[in-house]
DNA sequence: AGTCTTTTGTTAATTATTTAACAATTAAAG
DNA sequence: CTTTAATTGTTAAATAATTAACAAAAGACT
């Protein structure tokens, strides 16, 4: 199968955690409109995606709620764990460790750093904190493949450096300054102010 | 001038914030592959960009940073003050709250909200938070027109409701829970794991 | 049993967004 | 002063994403 456009891989995963949910109320099936009001599209794109990745539904009954789950783990997760760190543990360094912890099976936060020796030691959600000067060996030792940068702007390039250095593939960057990374590093990056400045353009031009 | 595709606001948003570091050191004038390359983006996009908004920059001298910081104002900020209020003051919520302030002229978090007893009355990056049972008064006293929510995921709906009756007319949702608003309140919401598992899936697939 | 309604799966059409191409212009270099 | 290289602005082409259209199937209803 052709691997699906980044849109979709985006929507899987929303889709996913959508399902996560009814899967936890009793509910065995469901059809494309319900999945398409949770998310807030049109049931059509809902049932292309669900195409696109080769999944049939039953007519009249909808979609397995389990099996699509399953189908869409299938695609989107990896064969084995990938193991994830975040530098910088501060509030929200914190909010993701707290919220991230245990959501996924094929996703696990292993590690985090920090240069201040006061949380250096201390655990997180379970999580041990290091040294940011460890961060190297850590990572190695660890097999972490994804780094998530949570440290003031003015550290966010170095840091960045550092875990491309150590051989991270993929960098997840909340810091508000957008980073450089060689061409075969995954990078993504979000910033609240464009979302809500986003929110606000829209708002005003009601 | 017609309004700019969805996609460029949110560009414009970020050129901005490219800009104002790019401001603050000496340098007045900016190339389209210097934004392109802060932005992860191309040239091309770039000056279309531009374009779209009307703005022409000077030939082989680049574009004006002052000027075109004005003028991204002038296209995406609101003529006045737009009043944000955030609704739980866990890690996440203070993260924002701490991170957002004094950041923008035009946009401005006045007010909190907890129902935690021991966080009302207090001060988190010097303004004041509410009791819950109070938002739909505060909300009409100082004239807020954008929530965002950092409660728990059980509590999204809810809070969205309140935020909705209380005639806010922007919501920027972080629980890890959609929630359903009437059509003429504009909403975005943004989960991290989205972001992580797209990370993920084109790291393995390299 | 036959008709109606709902819902899926898929192809085609439409719309949105990005990229390419290139003329025009200007600063710098020689 | 002429040439060269760089850079913008714009139109056209290409690509990506969404939406529409509709046939086929299956349950519900009579
Ligand atoms: N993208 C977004 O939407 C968003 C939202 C809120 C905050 N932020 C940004 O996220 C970052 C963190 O915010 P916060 O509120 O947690 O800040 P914070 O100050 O509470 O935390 C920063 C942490 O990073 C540590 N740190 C500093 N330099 C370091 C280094 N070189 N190596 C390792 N650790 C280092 C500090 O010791 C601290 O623990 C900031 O850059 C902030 O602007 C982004
Ligand atoms: N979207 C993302 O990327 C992302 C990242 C991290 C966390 N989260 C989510 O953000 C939310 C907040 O995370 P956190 O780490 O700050 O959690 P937290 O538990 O530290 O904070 C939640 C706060 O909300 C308050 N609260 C609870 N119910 C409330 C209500 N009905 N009205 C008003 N206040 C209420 C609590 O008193 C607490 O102060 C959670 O839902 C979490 O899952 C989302």
């Amino acid at each position: 199968m052709r691997t699906p456009p980044h849109k979709t891989i985006e929507r899987l995963s929303q889709y996913r955690r959508a399902l996560l949910m009814v899967h936890d109320s009793d509910k065995t099936h469901i059809f494309s409109h319900e999945i398409a009001k949770i998310i807030h599209i049109t049931p059509v794109q809902v049932r292309r995606d669900i195409m696109l990745i080769g999944y049939t539904g039953t007519l009249r009954k909808g979609y397995n709620v389990k099996e699509l789950i399953d189908l869409i783990g299938d695609i989107i997760d990896s064969d084995t764990m990938i193991r994830v760190c975040v530098v910088g543990v501060g509030n929200l360094g914190r909010a993701i460790i707290n919220y991230f912890s245990g959501k996924r099976t094929k996703l696990s936060i292993v590690a985090v750093f920090d240069s201040n020796a006061d949380k250096v030691g201390k655990k997180y959600s379970g999580i041990p904190c290091h040294d940011i000067a460890e961060l190297d060996e850590v990572i190695r030792q660890e097999d972490i493949k994804v780094g998530i940068i949570t440290v003031p702007a003015d550290q966010a390039q170095i840091t960045a450096d550092r875990l491309v250095k150590a051989g991270i593939n993929g960098i997840l960057n909340y810091a508000p300054k957008s980073v450089l990374v060689p061409r075969d590093v995954h990078l993504e990056e979000y910033d609240m102010i464009t979302s809500l400045e986003k929110v606000a353009f829209y708002v005003k031009s009601d």
